[in-house]
DNA sequence: CTGAAAGCGCTAACAA
DNA sequence: TTGTTAGCGCTTTCAG
């Protein structure tokens, strides 16, 4: 392996001078010593060894992004947010993957990259425990949250959910629509808590009762949607809307629906949250309040930088990227 | 930040016994001694510094997964696959994205990783370029790929695509259809050529005639699918099956079907490549040769961890992962 | 503009 | 079982 040292020896010239002008350091040699250093370092075909470059810079300039498992159909969007801001930052992005939840796994995540020096952390779709949070603090590697946060005193760069809720409901109340079934969220903070206040103000704004029985509770995912649709269809012929919780629930409400022969949007209006690429893919097309996943990852990635750099600090407010609903044909004004 | 020394310092010993303990070299200490520098290390929140490790080890526990863009709806279950082997092997692995051609960006990360001491790479869904593996081979850092290969020289973990497009064919042909598109594939080497002799070898073993007409080409996207089904419907009354490069593709070509009214499976079979999830979400259902997309990330680190630990040579022959058929509601006995 | 010297934090012979 | 010594490959004062 070629070192700084051979290409010293053959240049004649000392370990310190390679060494500056293979970093770059302007100002600090002379043009024609930097070109014969050179031309002997691609001859020898010098390697640099950033390790050694790192320990002694005490830090690695690599941004790891901890991702939670490739389920989520918008992480790929989130990812090519995070990606198109990655060039010419002067950092790597290498990405880790784990589950939502799962402390052990997180801790061990997190002391490797603490050990390896990381210059700092996104965590997308990632809740961190508290203990982690605080072996993190101590090793003082800065870090961001996108998407969900672990807790109120983080800030998060994502949507906000209570808008969410609200936007999608009131979207479905304007279109005539009064008995509205929201589908497939959880109770748990932060997400799913927010979107059903937010359903319940847009209710509470038009005069509608709120009613607990109208809440399906689930994960999310594909069945929940179609549990949920089954419940309300068996349940409440009254029912006409339906906010699905995330692209994935409503597909599987679609489903359960052509399944079943029930016709959408002409039996019942979906409205679903998230706005990813399935919601062209499906027929009907689904309606959806969309969020700007893409923003989320090209912010999270300046504003970890600009944290790194001290340029910023983490008791900042949350980041709410702006929602917007893309109308398609999964609802329509109520006839009846 | 607490090193080694300030260990060695409070506990009354030598650097030396403290790294020994703390990298658990086992009958070079003495429990004694080691129960109490843990208990330091412990106290005054010792982190070690591998980075510094590393470096003289000349070596970093980290497999780097090189992964095309998540365009691709089969990665994540590449990345399950891989995921699902990393528990215990004594290796970290973290994830770059690139695309899949792109020489000056496989480049810089091939820069990267080399001047990181990256134990061993794997590719999975990129075609690297001779220069570039070039670079690799002189770096003498391990790497395997997965899905695709650059060339004939390297092996590669992944399907039989000639097998892929042979059972495809011949399982529409058994359904009794005689003119057969194929919706989607490339001509390049090397999935898509050999899906196309795959394709070919199974008209021919029926003594159909193979037609360039039936052949529509094109890049495994949806888009593909919903111009191939267009272009098979307005030219040729006669073909009754068609062979989807990918699930996308598949679904494009559903989709064009359900908005002009063509029905699926009545007037077109259609079986496609690949069988991801995409096919249980889609009405009617995808019938699919099925690639086993976990194994193949799976395999992938096993074979790399191999290769890492000089167990096997490069050279070796790539390795097929059987494919399946599933029978889904996309395909139908031909009635006329 | 360049060299000498020191050291980043750790591991690995070698001796003891 | 432990300590001593040297050094991984690089950067960075400090002098010159």
């Amino acid at each position: 392996m070629v070192t700084i040292k051979d290409i010293a020896r053959e240049a004649d010239v000392s370990p310190s001078t390679v060494s500056r002008v293979l970093s770059n350091k302007k100002d600090f040699f002379n043009p024609a010593t930097a070109a014969k250093v050179r031309k002997i370092a691609k001859k020898l075909g010098y390697r640099k060894n950033t390790l050694a470059a790192n320990l002694v810079k005490k830090k690695n300039n690599i941004i790891v992004v901890v991702i939670s498992s490739v389920e989520t159909n918008f992480s790929d969007q989130i990812i090519k947010g995070i990606q198109s801001e990655a060039q010419g930052i002067g950092y790597d992005i290498m990405y880790m993957y784990t589950h939502t939840t799962n402390e052990e796994e997180h801790k061990h995540i997190l002391e490797t990259l603490i050990s390896r020096q990381i210059s700092g952390i996104l965590f997308v779709s990632v809740i961190l425990e508290k203990e982690n949070i605080t072996l993190l603090d101590a090793a003082k590697i800065p870090y961001i949250f996108v998407s969900i946060k672990p807790d109120n005193e983080h800030m998060v760069i994502g949507s906000d959910d209570q808008e969410i809720g609200y936007l999608a409901t009131k979207y479905l109340i304007n279109l005539g629509h009064k008995i509205i079934g929201l589908a497939g969220v959880d109770a748990y903070p932060y997400a799913g808590f927010s979107r059903i206040k937010g359903y319940q103000r847009a209710l509470d704004e038009f005069g509608i009762e709120a009613n607990e029985k109208y809440i399906f509770y689930g994960d999310y995912s594909y069945n929940s949607g179609s549990q949920a649709i089954k419940y309300y269809h068996e349940n409440f012929s009254s029912l006409t809307g339906i906010v699905a919780a995330s692209d994935s629930c409503a597909t599987g409400i679609l489903n359960y629906a052509y399944d079943h022969k029930i016709k959408i949007p002409e039996e019942y209006s979906i409205i679903t949250i998230d706005g990813t690429n399935l919601c062209n893919i499906t027929r009907p097309r689904l309606t959806s309040v969309t969020q700007n996943f893409r923003k989320m990852g090209s912010l999270g990635v300046r504003k970890l930088i600009k944290l790194m750099e001290g340029k910023v600090n983490t008791k900042n407010k949350s980041i709410f990227v702006p929602v917007k609903i893309d109308v398609r044909s999964s609802t329509a004004r109520l006839t009846r």
